[in-house]
DNA sequence: ATAACATATGAACAGTTGTTCAAATGAAAG
DNA sequence: CTTTCATTTGAACAACTGTTCATATGTTAT
């Protein structure tokens, strides 16, 4: 009858309250950093375009210019090249000048791996 | 001085015309479905939202109803339902009713295995 | 110098996305 | 039945994102 009673599965409060108080305290306290999750996500979003994975996927062959990105892409020089700035940005790609002309391809096969992964998750 | 000369490095034509356009050909056979690549998108696009980043955490540790994983996050019971039809469309989470409450935990252990990948990236 | 070409960049626009608010289910208890 | 509470849902709004267009760099050749 108490009012500080031990937190148990319920406990009276306003709407909105929490049933689990313990289970919330101990996985709070095992909860990364809220900026890396934040970070997490950031990441996660340059691969959340289907233009982006298309360039990857075409990086995963061969090196190649932007010219040539987008023409298999059929698409603009303008687009391709501003979303190399954001895979560039996001260190997933690394660029080479050659003349007039610039090479993409990809910065390291954590690329590979990360898309592959989600590949796996589809195809099953 | 033909015009139909073999392609090589460098082709006559408009501006946006490809530079290498057997690479091209190579590659585009290679490629695969425009809608496999659509849907790989898509499933990044899941895990790029922290909100939807968090509860997916909070659910590697425990099964969580609805308003607890919103006192947990600090955020309205609505917007974590709004993401968790997200979450359960993409066949991410399940979930489970015991009375009033609805439990939600991890549809696999994909999710694990890609959220891991990606926090792999971020921490090297 | 100018011309031609590959690429980059900035502004603008349409389309998408996440949250909030209010209201509607759904389920147990009085 | 009505009440209470957990959850869901729909509409509206602000914020964000990708493409296009026009223009600016930068490089090579004439």
């Amino acid at each position: 009858m108490a009012e500080e009673s031990i937190q148990e599965g319920k406990a009276a409060g306003a709407p909105g309250d929490t049933l689990h108080p313990d289970l919330i305290s101990s996985v709070t306290a095992d909860m990364p950093d809220e900026e890396l999750l934040y970070d997490l996500a950031e990441l996660f979003r340059i691969f959340a375009d289907s233009t982006r994975i298309k360039i990857l996927y075409v990086l995963f062959e061969a090196e190649m210019c932007v010219c040539d990105i987008a023409a298999l892409l059929n698409m603009t020089q303008s687009a391709i090249s501003h979303q190399l700035r954001v895979l560039k940005q996001a260190k997933l790609v690394k660029f080479r000048r050659e003349g007039k002309t610039v090479f993409y391809s990809l910065a390291d096969d954590h690329v590979r791996t990360i898309i592959g992964m989600g590949m796996e998750h589809l195809c099953e």
